[in-house]
DNA sequence: CGTTCGATGCACT
DNA sequence: GTGCATCGAACGT
């Protein structure tokens, strides 16, 4: 295997539909006084503009959506539903609000870290596969919060790495848990992976 | 196996 | 006041 290579600032420039397939297969690493997490990602989603009604630049600029108008390969952190905290990468150049939502991750690193987190609260810790399925899960095992808004994921305790290994098999569906934009087809995952959230039985893997 | 529904905080209208 | 880029417990089949 050949020594992680972090991805540079100008991966992250291109479209973000190319970025976002290509973020398949890296690996989301979190640094942290209480260790270091990582994982494989296995599911993103594409969010793509103020035309796109689902993204969060469709109201035009805010002052939460800010990171998605600025530079690439920057974090953009958010709360959701009160009580989730979901990252993305943001993609192309500074003025075009666009990113990918890192949706799951096949754990790597700091499995026991990653029990630990997500059994906070009196919760029973969950299976190595479910530890970073779906996109909350998958903060809460790296101890992703408020605090890694807009960090550049090529330069900070928040990284995404190349480690050389490319998925096999791609698949690309509409997105999960919209009720606008549902017809765009802008979900893509690894086929196969055991991480992907949604209905496992419902994982159907049609050809790219 | 499947579906429904409550939790919970804040950005935005 | 409304509506979320979610999760998991509870319940029905």
């Amino acid at each position: 295997m050949p020594a992680p290579r972090t991805l540079r600032q100008s991966f992250y420039a291109g479209p973000t539909l190319t970025v976002a397939e290509a973020l398949l297969g890296k690996v989301l690493v979190h640094r942290t006084p209480a260790g270091t997490a990582s994982g494989r990602i296995v599911e993103v989603e594409a969010y793509i503009g103020e035309d796109d009604p689902a993204c969060h630049a469709a109201p035009g600029p805010t002052a939460r959506n800010e990171p998605l108008y600025g530079p690439p390969g920057i974090a953009y952190v958010y709360l959701n539903y009160g009580m989730h905290y979901l990252v993305n990468a943001v993609t192309e150049p500074a003025g075009s609000p666009a990113a990918v939502l890192l949706r799951a991750l096949e754990p790597l690193e700091g499995l026991d870290l990653m029990r630990r987190r997500r059994a906070l609260g009196g919760r029973q810790a969950p299976s190595d596969d479910d530890l970073c399925r779906g996109p909350g899960n998958l903060t809460r095992a790296l101890g992703i919060t408020l605090a890694q808004n807009r960090m550049r994921l090529y330069d900070s305790e928040l990284l995404i790495q190349d480690r050389g290994e490319v998925p096999k098999a791609i698949v690309w569906t509409t997105r999960i848990g919209l009720t606008v934009g549902v017809d765009h087809q802008w979900r893509a995952y690894v086929v196969g992976s055991t991480a992907v959230s949604g209905r496992r039985t419902k994982n159907v893997e049609r050809g790219t």
